[in-house]
DNA sequence: CAGTTCGGTTGATCGAAGTA
DNA sequence: TACTTCGATCAACCGAACTG
């Protein structure tokens, strides 16, 4: 289909051309970043896999010829695939979906009259295409520049996939920066029998300014790429305050009255849920497991420790009633082991958070997310509790419903003395019913 | 006509599921 | 793994029907 002279790539001389011999570690520490490679199973088959693939580009033989492989067009540090680890972006890769064969032809003869950028390479990923850019230089990917370039992407993708170029027009997908794609050499959607192919388009490599010149009426920014990073301010939050002095948030929480009323209470009741789950649910098996989950959810609530043990231990004797076997007793020691995790590592108190981790270990099904009666109840109920949690901890946001207009009725005030509230109406579009609303806050002042 | 009450609609947001 | 979409809630909005 594609056989117009352009010639087809084998996947180790696509990803050889992507990153040239030397952009890779290949020693232990050189201080260069690696691919990774990512395997995903069918759901049920195993677990997803990742491989670090170094500059052999030996490891690479795992992915190809698989069902599902993805390696984004991003070095890496470290072994996993993570906005965290990422270092280097080497191109900028473009999906377009829903090719069909009229749609491809268009997409040759927009390349090669210049209508639009030509690609280094163009890759058949089943029902659509990604176009790859290799850069000329590969970009440092400093967090602060993400947003940049999202941007950029956007607006690429914006333009490339159009009514020419797409059966579905209207409905592209935004990917990304981090974002993988399907591999060279591993199957595509279609199956076995037509594996994803890479065609070399041009020997051109461009720079993300190139790219920027080639979408009509690109406003993006480019200027933060050319600068280093700032150092992020220190600032002591009230939630980073709650790491370094717990005790000190503790009290303050519970023993000096909070200022916004309803937010405590509806924290201690995600806590009084996983206490009733405790007394409802919990079997043999899931007991000790159960009183480190109190620890997360009570650490998560700002509920003080002492109170947090005392309720540890009052779960012994009910869960002790639950022993069916004689060698497995529940004793004042498991509930002390249990509860070192209060003073566990931020780390360690995350995962156990998750309602994966308390679901898998304490045998408690935290329902997934099947919407229906008290599941449901369930879900939201721990929703609005991580929200409260977020506004104690003085995030200040702003979550829950829509934003007000007060501020638009007190502007339109102080710019018309003598107004009423009838122009207010008519100038402002709101509705009277709100601009009145508003008024009378305006006049409190 | 100025202002209020009622109830459907809207924008924002959450966690989980889904998709690449 | 990253990012979007989905189902669902919440609080505020806004049109319509009312009140005086």
């Amino acid at each position: 289909m594609l056989e117009r002279g352009f010639p087809e790539v084998s996947p180790h001389e696509f990803y050889r051309d992507l990153f040239p011999e030397g952009s890779l570690q290949s020693a232990e520490h050189d201080g260069k970043g690696n691919l990774i490679a990512t395997q995903i199973r069918p759901s049920g088959k195993g677990r997803t896999k990742q491989w670090v693939v170094d500059d052999s580009l030996n490891m690479l033989d795992k992915v190809i010829g698989d069902e599902f492989g993805l390696i984004p067009p991003i070095t890496f540090y470290g072994k996993t695939h993570t906005k965290q680890n990422a270092h280097e972006l080497y191109a900028v890769a473009i999906d377009i979906d829903y090719v069909g064969k009229q749609q491809l032809k268009n997409l040759l003869k927009q390349f090669g009259n210049g209508v639009q950028l030509r690609p280094t390479y163009l890759v058949s990923s089943g029902k659509g295409v990604h176009a790859y850019y290799f850069l000329k230089e590969p970009v440092q990917l400093y967090h602060n520049l993400e947003d940049t370039l999202a941007e950029l992407k956007e607006a690429f993708i914006r333009r490339l996939w159009n009514d020419t170029s797409s059966i579905r027009p209207d409905s592209p997908d935004i990917t990304g920066i981090y974002q993988g794609f399907r591999c060279v050499g591993s199957q595509s959607k279609l199956g076995a029998d037509f594996p994803v192919k890479a065609y070399k388009m041009s020997d051109n490599r461009y720079t993300l300014e190139d790219i920027k010149d080639s979408i009509p009426n690109c406003k993006v920014d480019l200027s933060v790429l050319t600068e280093k990073p700032k150092k992020e301010k220190s600032k002591l939050s009230l939630g980073e305050a709650k790491k370094l002095y717990p005790e000190w948030y503790q009290e303050r929480v519970v023993e000096g009255r909070p200022k916004k009323k309803g937010t405590w209470v509806c924290n201690e009741a995600l806590y009084e849920w996983w206490k009733n789950k405790i007394f409802t649910e919990v079997k043999v098996g899931g007991r000790y497991f159960s009183i480190m989950a109190l620890c997360a959810y009570g650490l998560k609530c700002g509920i003080s420790e002492r109170r947090i043990r005392q309720d540890a231990y009052s779960f012994l004797e009910h869960l002790e009633s639950l022993t069916d076997d004689e060698d497995n007793h529940f004793t004042r020691e498991d509930v002390k082991d249990a509860l070192k995790a209060l003073k566990a590592d931020n780390k360690l108190l995350s995962t156990m958070a998750s309602r994966e981790w308390i679901e898998k270990q304490t045998k408690v099904v935290i329902p997934p997310n099947k919407r229906n009666g008290r599941k449901q109840e369930q879900h939201l109920q721990l929703a609005r509790g991580i929200r409260a949690l977020k506004e104690q901890m003085g995030e200040n946001v702003v979550g829950g419903g829509r934003p007000d207009k007060a501020k638009i009725v007190e502007e339109w005030r102080t710019a018309h003395p003598e107004g009423t509230p009838k122009d207010c109406i008519a100038d402002t579009g709101i509705s009277k019913n709100t601009v009145y609303k508003w008024w009378s806050v305006g006049e409190a002042l």
